[in-house]
DNA sequence: TGATGTAGTCATTTATTTCAGACTAATATT
DNA sequence: AATATTAGTCTGAAATAAATGACTACATCA
């Protein structure tokens, strides 16, 4: 075999996508979004333990990826919205299959809670 | 909308998933072994840039998440092999779809190489 | 007049990761 | 007797990531 791997992996699509949504609050992020929590506040408050520095780099790289868009309105104080993209929910099949594996041998069962926001 | 999401996400079957797999290495460790390049020495050299140390700490965290299995032949110098268990290879959809994914948005078809390793 | 609200930015400090390199065990080979 | 071999471990240094707290704009409300 030759040392061609680490070439080949530059460029291998599981690597990418890995680098998109691996990001330690992105997939909360899109979650929440997809939930109509879709405002830096909103956000800042669901995800308790992140600095508004840490939310703003993570959307901002989502954005860059395409997965999500920010809608800016003219307003004082100002809002953006955040929505996610056609791109942004082709993701769903693979958090489906994130979601199968970690029900089947991660989470015990009666603990499990997933696509709930008790709103 | 109650402040429950952070205690849910605690018990979220696709963090769960992604707290296995996220790791910097574990995917292309995944990807070597289910390609019987499962000796220490062996995958070090596949993984051009990573650490001895690294490599362990991968390999270990996988090992106690029941996705690699430890073999260790009583032989000097000491030889180890490293295998996929049933759970590991249950991983098999999930990296399917981010394969998929990749695929469709990210890597140009021309470029994209995966499950090849060029041997 | 002064406080309020939103969505940030920026500089500095602190915490977490990762790396480099020396070291080990035990046997076979030269 | 010295060397090679494999799969690591250990320590201290360097690099990266993340948190903190101050600061901004501008209209509206009290």
């Amino acid at each position: 075999m030759e040392k061609t791997i680490m070439k080949n992996l530059l460029h291998c699509p599981v690597t990418a996508t890995m680098e998109v949504i691996g990001g330690k609050w992105k997939l909360l992020i899109i979650y929440l979004i997809s939930n109509d929590i879709n405002r830096f506040g909103k956000m800042g408050m669901m995800l308790k333990n992140i600095s508004k520095q840490m939310l703003t780099t993570q959307l901002r790289e989502l954005e860059n990826d395409g997965i999500i868009e920010r809608k800016i309105y003219a307003e004082i104080p100002p809002r953006v919205e955040y929505f996610l993209t056609a791109k942004g929910n082709s993701l769903t099949p693979v958090i489906e299959r994130l979601r199968d594996f970690g029900m089947e041998f991660l989470i015990p069962r009666e603990e499990a809670s997933v696509d709930q926001l008790h709103v």
